[in-house]
RNA sequence: UGGGUCGUCGCCAAGCGGUAAGGCACGGGGUUUUGAUCUCCGCAUACCAAGGUUCGAAUCCUUGCGACCCAGCCA
C-alpha cells in the first residue's frame, strides 16, 4: 500500500494484530485481503474495508492483496472487476498480489476430493427444496439425507462425474459432512459444489461445477498465507466453517477470521442488489451518477480520496451495528476543499446588475487571489466592466431581518472588486425585477470606505467576460434517513435530489477547468467539472458539497 | 422460543479494576472583502437496568431488558 497521511488509531483488530506480532504468530508476518466479488461497483462501505484491510497492512509492513470472489459467474462480469481496480487505485492503494478465486478452481477441485476421500463430504441428489427441508428450522435440528452415508468410492465417482458434466443443473450437490443437528445452521451440512452451467467471465466453460463462498473463501486465503481475514458482521456464524474446513484439509496456512460492523451512512443505501435496481431501472445516471454512494459516483461528484480515507478513519470499526450520519462525511469533504480547492466565481442565477458610472467598454483585469489563506496558490485576473451579473438571492426587494447583501440604496461589496450602490430597481410588465441600476465607489478597490461600514460581500461576475455554464445541484437521494429499512426504498426516494441550472455565468477563468481540479465557487458551495458532459467546450459543474450553512442562511 | 453478536453524550468512539479521551453535531463569544475558513468557550456525577464482589466498578460476577445476524444449490 502507498499512502501515507491517515492518522492511525487503535481498534480492537488493530490491537489483535499487535498481540499476535508480540506473540510472533505467523512468523510476525501480516497479510490481508480485500475480496470483492466482482458484481457490481464499489461503495463507501467497500472503502471502509478497503481503508482497514490496506491501511492495516501499511501500519503492520505486511501485505494487502486484491482478490476477486468469483465464484458465481451469474452475476459476475469483467467491466465490474475493472472497475474495482480503478476504484482501489483511485483510492490510493496498491495491492501485493491481484488474485481470482477462480485462479483456484483446480486446486479447490482436488481439496474436495481428499474431504470426499476422508469420509467429510458427499454428494446429495436431494433437491434444493427438499435440502432446505431437511436443514431443520433456527429451533429444531435437522435431519440427514438419505445420501448422506453415500460410500466414499461412489462419491468419489459421482463427483468426477459432476465436474465432467454428465448431470444436469442442480441434480446432485456436494455437501460437506457435518453435523444436521448443530445449533449453528451453516454447520448443517453446508453446500460445498453446484452444478450451475454458466460461461464464467475468466474460466469460461472449463467448468460446469462451481464451489460456494464458504467452502472457496477459506481455501483461498490459506493459499495466498493470509494472516487475519477480516469480514463483516453476517460472517461471524460462518467462521466454525470456515475454520472446520482448515481444519480437516492440510492446507498451507490456517488464517484467523475476524468481523466487524459493515458502515451504515444515513440517507443512503449500500446494498449492491439495490445499487444495481436503481441503475438498471434508471432512478440514476449510471453507477458513476454523482447521489450514488460508489465510488465512482462519489469521484465524480468531486469527492477526493483524501477525504474519503479520512471518512473512514474518523467513523472507527467496531462490533457495534452503527449508523453514520450524513454530516460526517460532508464534515470529511469540507475540511479537504477548504484546504484545496481554488476559488472562484459562479453566478448561479443572475441578475444583469448595470453600473451607470463606470465608463462604457471599459474593462478592468482585477487580481484576486485563488485562495484567502493561502497565497501560494497565487492570483488569477478576474475581468470588471460596467455590465455584470449578482445572484438573484442576492438582492431582495423586500429584506429580511439581519439580511446583509444588497437593498435598494443599499451598499454591498462586490468580492474582491468595489463597493456598489443601487440606485433604482428595472422591472418588467409583469413586475419581475430584470435589472438593477447601480453606482460603484471607485475608491473602494482593495480597501474599505471611510465614515461608513458595508457589511455585505457578494459574488458577481463580468457579462459580456464570463462563460456560460450548466450547474448541477445535487441532493440527498432519498427522503429518510434509513432507505433500507423501508418495505420498498423506490418509495423514498428523493425526486427532487438534482436540479440543473441552465444559463449559469462563471468567471472567465473557469473556461479552463478540469475535472482534476476542484473548486469552490465562493458563498454556494464546492464544485468540480463533470468528467463526461463537459464536452465541445459546454462547461458542466457538479456541486461536491454546499459550504457549511451557518446560522440563518439556509432559506 | 436454537445459535451467534452487541449495548459509554443527538451520531460515531476511546476506555481493558484507580475515579468518563477525542471527533461530528449543537449552543455562545471573537476575527474575517466568502453569513465560509480560523479561533475561544460550553456540551455524560455518568457508562441499558437491577443486584453483588471490592478501599475503589463503564471495566469483574449474577439476573434481567433491548437491538442486530443466521434456515441460498448468493457472497
Amino acid at each position: 500500500m502507498t499512502t501515507n497521511d491517515t492518522p492511525v488509531s487503535t481498534n480492537f483488530i488493530r490491537q489483535i494484530i499487535t498481540q499476535d506480532l508480540k506473540e510472533n504468530k505467523n512468523q510476525g508476518k501480516v497479510a490481508t485481503r480485500f475480496p470483492p466479488e466482482p458484481n457490481g461497483y464499489l461503495h463507501i462501505g467497500h472503502a471502509k474495508s478497503i481503508c482497514l484491510n490496506f491501511g492495516i497492512a501499511g501500519e503492520f509492513k505486511g501485505t494487502c492483496n486484491l482478490r476477486f470472489d468469483d465464484t458465481n459467474p451469474e452475476k459476475e462480469n469483467i467491466e465490474y472487476m475493472e472497475s474495482i481496480e480503478r476504484d482501489v487505485k483511485w483510492l490510493g492503494f496498491e495491492w501485493a498480489g491481484l488474485y481470482n478465486a477462480s485462479d483456484y478452481f483446480e486446486q479447490l477441485y482436488s481439496y474436495a476430493v481428499q474431504l470426499i476421500e476422508q469420509g467429510l463430504a458427499y454428494v446429495d441428489s436431494l433437491s434444493a427444496e427438499e435440502i432446505r427441508v431437511y436443514r431443520g428450522t433456527l429451533t429444531e435440528p435437522g435431519k440427514e439425507s438419505p445420501d448422506r452415508n453415500r460410500s466414499i468410492e461412489e462419491n468419489l465417482d459421482l463427483f468426477t462425474r459432476m465436474r465432467a458434466g454428465e448431470f444436469a443443473d442442480g441434480a446432485y450437490v456436494l455437501r460437506a459432512k457435518i453435523d444436521m443437528a448443530s445449533p449453528n445452521i451453516n454447520m448443517r451440512d453446508p453446500a460445498i459444489y453446484r452444478i450451475r452451467r454458466v460461461h464464467h467471465h475468466r474460466t469460461g466453460d472449463a467448468w460446469c461445477i462451481y464451489p460456494m463462498y464458504d467452502y472457496t473463501h477459506c481455501i483461498s486465503d490459506a493459499i495466498e498465507g493470509i494472516t487475519h481475514s477480516i469480514c463483516t458482521l453476517e460472517f461471524e456464524d460462518h467462521r466454525p466453517l470456515y475454520d472446520w474446513v482448515l481444519d480437516k484439509l492440510q492446507t498451507p496456512s490456517h488464517p484467523q477470521q475476524i468481523e466487524f460492523a459493515r458502515l451504515q451512512l444515513e440517507y443512503t443505501i449500500v446494498s449492491k442488489r439495490k445499487l444495481n435496481q436503481l441503475v438498471t431501472e434508471k432512478h440514476v445516471n449510471g453507477w458513476d451518477d454523482p447521489r450514488m454512494p460508489t465510488i465512482a459516483g462519489l469521484r465524480r461528484a468531486g469527492f477526493t480520496p483524501k477525504a474519503i480515507r479520512d471518512f473512514c478513519e474518523r467513523i472507527g470499526v467496531t462490533k457495534q451495528n452503527s449508523w453514520i450520519e450524513i454530516g460526517v462525511l460532508e464534515y470529511c469533504i469540507r475540511e479537504d476543499l477548504n484546504e484545496n480547492a481554488l476559488r472562484a466565481m459562479a453566478v448561479l442565477q443572475p441578475l444583469r446588475v448595470v453600473i451607470e458610472n463606470y465608463p462604457d467598454g471599459q474593462v478592468e483585469q482585477l487580481e484576486i487571489s485563488n485562495h484567502p489563506q493561502k497565497p501560494e496558490l497565487g492570483k488569477r485576473q478576474v475581468p470588471f466592466s460596467k455590465v455584470i451579473l449578482i445572484e438573484q438571492d442576492d438582492f431582495a426587494a423586500i429584506p429580511p431581518p439581519k439580511y446583509k447583501r444588497l437593498i435598494e440604496g443599499g451598499e454591498v461589496r462586490l468580492r474582491g472588486s468595489y463597493v456598489i450602490k443601487c440606485n433604482e430597481i428595472i422591472k418588467s410588465a409583469e413586475g419581475v425585477i430584470t435589472e438593477l441600476r447601480c453606482s460603484y465607489d471607485p475608491d473602494t478597490l482593495g480597501k474599505n470606505p471611510e465614515g461608513r461600514k458595508v457589511k455585505g460581500v457578494i459574488h458577481w461576475v463580468s457579462e459580456a467576460e464570463s462563460a456560460e455554464a450548466e450547474i448541477r445541484l445535487y441532493d440527498r437521494l432519498f427522503t429518510v434517513p434509513s432507505p433500507d429499512n423501508e418495505p420498498n426504498f423506490l418509495d423514498v426516494i428523493n425526486h427532487d435530489s438534482l436540479e440543473v441550472l441552465e444559463g449559469c455565468r462563471v468567471e472567465a477563468s473557469l473556461a479552463q477547468a478540469s475535472p482534476e481540479n476542484r473548486y469552490q465557487f465562493e458563498r454556494t458551495g464546492y464544485f468540480c467539472l463533470d468528467s463526461v458532459d463537459s464536452v465541445d467546450g459546454k462547461l458542466v459543474f457538479n456541486r461536491t458539497v454546499t459550504l457549511r450553512e451557518g446560522g440563518w442562511a439556509k432559506d
